[in-house]
DNA sequence: CATTTTTATTGGAACGATCCAGTAAATTAT
DNA sequence: ATAATTTACTGGATCGTTCCAATAAAAATG
């Protein structure tokens, strides 16, 4: 009673030709004539064949047009965007995409890798959880995977990663706000654990420090991701200095919060409070006040993540690279300043 | 200089064993010695060895643990939601996830589906792109590819599926405004395509006959998913008739878009205007004023999808099922009614 | 101690493709 | 027309597992 599946030799058999010449077939070598080629594809359809890549990548060991995408998670929208980029580029590369998240678990992350790594995909693209050791890349890496970090880096591993100017872009939007006559200006958001949280504090203290201003430890709040706890960050900080008059967060989910709560608060953004954001997550301009963010093109990693691990793939010893792309101050109304175009 | 993959029969080499041994232990037979066992399992670690599932889901053609999971969207939240919740759940059965979206176009859905069927996952859960068409289902599931549909169906289907509650969720939630008063009430949002929209707005029209309400013509509007939809249709309803007293959202994103032009034009939602949604993001407890929204567990799509879909790949025959999970009405202060506990 | 039973291990066929070397047929050159 | 070349097709070995039947070793039985 089981649904005995079609194989190429079943379709050889059905067109009266060699399981070879089927083969050439799928493979459109130009070496079948041309009316052979119709009447194996006809076969094909008849009998409803479907192609077993199991079979065919056991063979040809090198190659399986697979690629693991790991990501953090599936619920942070800007992870989102950039898994849909992943996708769609995937696709039109004829590369077939194995996504999952590691929920931001170290243990999540080593179990999907393993599975990943025994079904032979031909390399990973990962935002690592946080605490992922640079051993354990290693270890993936000897094994014959290559990978493509994004977003974030394992500290002192020395593997291809695509990244936001995450430095950049908070010294630009440090700057604006300073250049707007801001002093007090906290800095909210983001996990110790993870790379993207130094380079953007970075950016912030740097250009805090180019003009001159203090930050007193209390400005500073690294917090769990998420819109909930920007709320609540944001009264921890007005009960440490109700002075603050501006806040630089770690996302945007982060700065919704901020929104979220000052409305409650009866705290006017853009006018009693700036805010900016980083992500320009799709909602970013239907806020209120629409919020002043730094963007960065979601699709840019995927079309450099991509790139470089293919040339990985095709060359295992290709030097490891570690590309910064770029990051774009969007000026809108959460912290007063003139809106401009764009 | 290529880097040569370690395979069973170097195991054995190096454990000093067969390969059938070795196999053995990988699928751990009770029938090898523990001291035996012990020796292989060092030599596996000694060699760096990764388990070859292509290789062995050749040979074994039932089971590769495999399952193709296809969503709407990557970037829509509660779709975020549901996947975090089968990724999870797969892992702790031991199955391994291939997730991918359809980005709600069928094109795509046909070339992801086609490559996993390639890779010959043991069977699909999609929520189907519209107009996706019950032929294509039958070929997919006389390929002999288990699927359950979840979130939605395709019309007259006979494949199994877990649906939500919609009916029931959005009777509630529209009883729930005629109780407080209301009689002019608008559904705005949804796809025409796609079977959720029938569900909802048939609970709708039914609360509103029941209480005698008529329902215009301009008091439907099915828009596509987003808080910039929502946006756009409120005017467009305001225009239509300015004296519209409460708006019954497809989903919590359109609720979202309503609250925010809401605010723009002045209108205070929870006094001036009521609003439900539809999902309960997580973000739903956060606006302001906070959504009534009606709640359908995310987790509830996996369980039963998951070990219904299992249900049929164990056994072909098994009857189709479909199960619609509750939805639940959650009141809070979008509505003006009095807020309840939980 | 010889025999049966149980336990532990093994080699080889099989899965469904690819790929190589080789054959047959068609085409061109001599 | 025959030889040389090109074009179209084919059979068999192979990839890394699993599974089966067979064997070897150990334990239990008489």
């Amino acid at each position: 009673m089981g649904i005995k599946r079609v194989t190429l030799h079943d379709v050889a058999h059905h067109a009266g030709v060699s399981k070879s010449t089927v083969s050439l077939v799928l493979q459109d070598s130009a070496q079948v004539k041309q009316q052979t080629r119709e009447k194996i594809l006809r076969s094909i359809e008849e009998t409803g064949y479907v192609y077993n890549r199991k079979a065919a990548g056991l063979r040809q060991a090198q190659r399986n047009d697979l690629i693991g995408i790991v990501i953090n998670s599936f619920v942070s929208p800007y992870s989102a965007e950039i898994l849909n980029q992943f996708e769609q580029l995937a696709l039109q590369n004829n590369l077939v995409p194995m996504i999952a998240s590691n929920s931001e678990q170290l243990e999540q992350q080593e179990r999907i890798i393993r599975l990943y790594m025994e079904h032979k995909v031909d390399g990973f693209i990962i935002c690592p959880a946080p605490n992922t050791s640079v051993s354990w890349l290693y270890k993936l890496w000897r094994n014959g995977f290559p990978l493509v970090q994004i977003m974030r880096e394992v500290p002192f591993s020395q593997f291809p990663a695509v990244l936001a100017d995450n430095h950049n872009g908070v010294l630009q939007a440090t700057r604006h706000l300073i250049k707007l006559g801001h002093k007090k200006i906290a800095f909210v958001g983001g996990d110790e654990a993870i790379s993207d949280y130094h380079d953007r504090i970075a950016g912030f203290m740097d250009a805090m420090s180019e003009a001159g201003l203090q930050v007193p430890a209390g400005y500073i709040h690294p917090v769990p991701q998420g819109r909930a706890a920007g709320r609540q960050v944001l009264k921890t900080l007005l009960d440490y200095d109700s002075t603050v008059s501006a806040i630089v967060c770690f996302s945007d989910l982060m700065a919704y919060g901020i929104l979220s709560m000052s409305r409650e608060l009866g705290i006017e953004v853009g006018k009693d409070l700036a805010v900016v954001g980083f992500d320009d997550l799709a909602d970013s301009s239907l806020t209120h006040p629409a919020l002043t963010t730094v963007r960065v093109q979601p699709e840019d990693f995927a079309i450099n993540a991509l790139e470089m691990l293919q040339s990985h793939i095709q060359d295992k010893q290709a030097k490891a690279e570690r590309r910064v792309i770029p990051a774009k101050l969007i000026i809108r109304e959460s912290c007063g300043a003139p809106q401009t175009l764009n």
